[in-house]
Parts: C-alpha cells; structure tokens; sequence
DNA sequence: AGGGAATCGATACAAATGAAAACACCAAAA
DNA sequence: TTTTGGTGTTTTCATTTGTATCGATTCCCT
C-alpha cells in the first residue's frame, strides 16, 4: 500500500494530517490558560483579587487618577468588565470613584491607601512568578517570545479591524 | 528631587513603575483571545462550529474513534468541555456515540460521513488562517514563537502539579 | 463471590463573560 | 430653548465556563 492513510482507514488529501499540539492558536490558548491559572491562585489567596481586578488596580496604581475608559484601554478590557472589576475594588475599598468635575457622565477612580498598599504588595509578587517563568526558558527565547506575542498580537488586531475590545484571563 | 515618583506622587520602591504592557502574562491573554476570536469567527461562520467543537472533531478526524475521555487528553479540555462538544457535534450529525462494547461505562466517538466532510474542508481554512498569522513575523519568530510556548506551557505544567485540565478559547 | 474505592460520562448548579439595552449626561443644530 | 444625536457608564440577560455531584460500571482486595 502506497498511500497514507488516517486513522478512520481514509485517505485524507495527500497531506500530512492535522495535528492540533503543533497548531499554534492551540498551543497559545492552553499556555495561556495554565499561566492565567497559576497567576489567578497567587493572587486570590494573597490578596482576594481576580485579574481583571489585578489588572486595574495595575493601571491605576501606575498612571494614578482614570477614567474607567481609559483603564479600558490601558488594560485591553471591555467596559463591563472594567465596571465590575471597579466597584469590586471599591467594595473592597481599594479604589474610590468620584463624579468627574468637568463631565457629569465620566467617573474618576483612584486609589485609597489601602489599595496603594495592596499595589506594592502585588506588583513584587507578579513579577516574581513571572521571573519564575522566565526560568523556564532561555534569555534568548524569552525575549523573542515576548517581541514575538507583540507583533502576532498587533498583527492580529489589523486583520480585525479596530479592535472591539475584551480580554481578562 | 533625586527618588522618581509614579503618577501618585507616591515613591514606588526605587524600581521601574510596573509597567501591564511589558507583562508577559498580560501580552499572552491578549494575544491569545485577539487569536481565539479570529479563528472562532471563522469557524463559527464558516461551518457553524465553536472552538472546543473544532478541537473534538480535530482529535478525532485525526486519530479515528476516541474515547471522550481520550479526546479530552489530546485536546486539553476537560471532561466537561468534551462531553458538550460530543453533544452538540452529535447533534449536528457530525458525530456518531455508541457504548464501549469492552466498558460499560465508556463511551466512543467517531466520525460520521458528514463530519469527516466537514474536516476535510476546516484543516485547510484552520491552517490558512494559521498561514496569515505567521505572515506577520518572521520565520525565526514564529519557529521560537512555537517552541517557547511550548517549553513554557511545559514548566507551567510542571510548577502547578499534575494539569487539573481545562481550555478551549 | 462481595464490598469499597476508583473511573467514566452526564448533569446540576453557580460564577464569569459578552452583547445589547438602559441610563444619565453633554453638545451642537434648529 | 428644545430637539437630536452622541458619549461614558452601568445594568440586564443570554451564553459560556467551571466545580461539585450523581448514577452506572469496573477494578481491586479480601
């Protein structure tokens, strides 16, 4: 017999047949899946947060005073889920949000002491389970890695247009 | 004034503010979703398939009649995941279920006429798309692209303990 | 054989997510 | 000034996802 073969005992094109461990949007999803795991278990028993909540406490505790908008944007999250992250650290009393003065609709949030303290508590500990990962790999490798997810990410995001936003695992 | 302070107008150890963008989890999750709902909109408009659908379907176009149990292995999702999309796929008519004649509790999957049609024509579309991301970046990024993920998803596999499961945007 | 632990798959229920609608407000035109 | 359309944010609701559980069956040990 001459001809490949699946395992069905059907000729599948000429081809080599699919192999999904080597498809990349596969291998992105469940890498990304596991290390949002490991970071989501640090931080919800270190600090009772999610990451979403993680991620605007990240943008507020570096740029300072936000407009849930803008957190939005600095953080690749929808508006929903910029909200609710917002009012869970408010109810944690880690964010306050006020009226903004100049605009009846727009809120500003900003941190209260307690969640500034929270901040440089949680940056130290993201970046140590990030060096952890790092370990992984070569330095080499790590850094294209991270250039590499820049471009296909950018990439991405020409070939659907404007972005429609949304993101937080 | 020597100490550089972040938009707080706090000082924020002596170290760089953090900085969400340069965060490689963060980079991963976008990166990964942008990807995720590229190729979901395809499939979804294509030939009405989700992605953990795709995934089952893949597995077994690939490896014949599988367990759901095996598919869940080969795919990375867990039971529950699997046992949906083998309803659904069923459903469709893609798929086909029957007891396991050596197991009276399992079961196994194969493909219908119908689903190994649909296969046959959602390899190429999975792989052209896969074709246009790469078309981003340069052979070397993609090769290191590939073959970090994969090192990193293995150490992360490794520092969380045996895979509990799980996946599929 | 017989009983208890483990496995396979499905189901139930709860939490997270996203799209669309609702709400409150601004701003520009008539 | 009233209307009209648009923007910032929250809320609602349907869908998706995950954890815990259940029923059925097999495996293992005595």
């Amino acid at each position: 017999m001459k001809t490949p073969k699946n395992a069905n005992g059907t000729h599948e094109s000429v081809t080599v047949p699919f192999e999904l461990e080597n498809f990349l949007p596969y291998r992105l999803s469940v890498t990304s899946h596991r290390v949002a795991r490991l970071f989501a278990a640090q931080y919800a028993t270190q600090f009772g947060l999610t990451i979403p909540e993680w991620r605007v406490l990240a943008v507020i505790g570096r740029f300072g005073t936000c407009s849930p908008t803008a957190v939005g944007e600095f953080a690749a999250m929808d508006k929903v889920k910029v909200s609710r992250a917002a009012a869970a650290l408010v109810a944690k009393g880690f964010l306050r949000q006020n009226q903004d003065p100049n605009d009846g609709r727009g809120r500003l949030l900003s941190m209260t002491r307690k969640g500034l303290t929270v901040h440089t508590n949680v940056v130290p500990l993201a970046r140590g389970i990030e060096a952890t990962l790092a370990d992984g790999l070569t330095k080499a490798e790590w850094a294209t890695l991270n250039k590499a997810l820049r471009k296909l990410s950018a990439h991405v995001g020409e070939l659907t247009g404007p972005d429609v936003g949304a993101t937080a695992d």
